[in-house]
DNA sequence: TTATTATATTATAATATACTAATATAATAA
DNA sequence: TTATTATATTAGTATATTATAATATAATAA
């Protein structure tokens, strides 16, 4: 799978360690990129900016704020909710789809992962 | 594009303000997620990671770590170069690849806006 | 029961993405 | 000059993602 380089400042010992480091977190490495594709999709990402800032939106107001079909927002919410960014509430004929506050620790945790500085 | 929902509570006044709300930061929404798009390949955000924790990485020693092809891992590099998140410097036949500190401030502004909780 | 409404699901097609293999480029050394 | 090495680019292919249209489901009302 790799050709090595032979370059002279010899850096095995530092590769060593990386490939460690990557080792150990590929699976967390693996969820979070599948957790910020989810926000990746403009769509998506309106969505859940949506939910963050307005009360009370069903599916229909959200296909109509965003101009997309009505499928297409169900579909998006769908993958949101799979993913544990949102949860929903049925309401008669209606449904609320809501932010599931629990997946803020999570994302914040990559977040803090990604710009973690070394001291 | 859109069919309207006539549900009883009517929410129109919610509705119409979102909209502008939506359509105020469009131009936003869209260039954040093309960003998190580059972090949401778990190449790249392994990338990210191991440049944000070892120093005087070359693209071949990126690539080794990986496990991943060197013209995967120059193709991956690209993207994120082009995205403003990395920046490089030759030093003979050797490229090495870094944070571009620049990129961190843009990407927490979009984290806070996700994350910014009504009063 | 049937009709209506809001949402969900499915199949399909268009587009985007990421990989591989091959080749090109650029720096260095002989 | 030619050879070597590290990286970059390109073309082609496989796979994933997204949107649309059509249909299904579930709740409610008549």
């Amino acid at each position: 799978m790799d050709e090595k380089c032979s370059r002279e400042e010899n850096n095995s010992v530092e590769v060593k360690r990386a490939k460690r480091f990557i080792e150990d977190n590929a699976n967390t490495i693996e969820s979070e990129a599948e957790r910020l594709a989810l926000l990746s999709n403009s769509v998506r990402l309106k969505i859940v900016l949506l939910l963050k800032n307005f009360d009370k939106l069903c599916v229909c107001d959200i296909a109509e704020i965003l101009g997309v079909k009505q499928s297409a927002t169900s579909q998006h919410l769908r993958k949101l909710k799979d993913g544990g960014i949102l949860n929903k509430k049925r309401v008669g004929l209606t449904i609320y789809y809501f932010i599931d506050e629990r997946s803020n620790i999570d994302f914040l945790s990559l977040i803090e992962k990604i710009f973690a500085y070394k001291e």
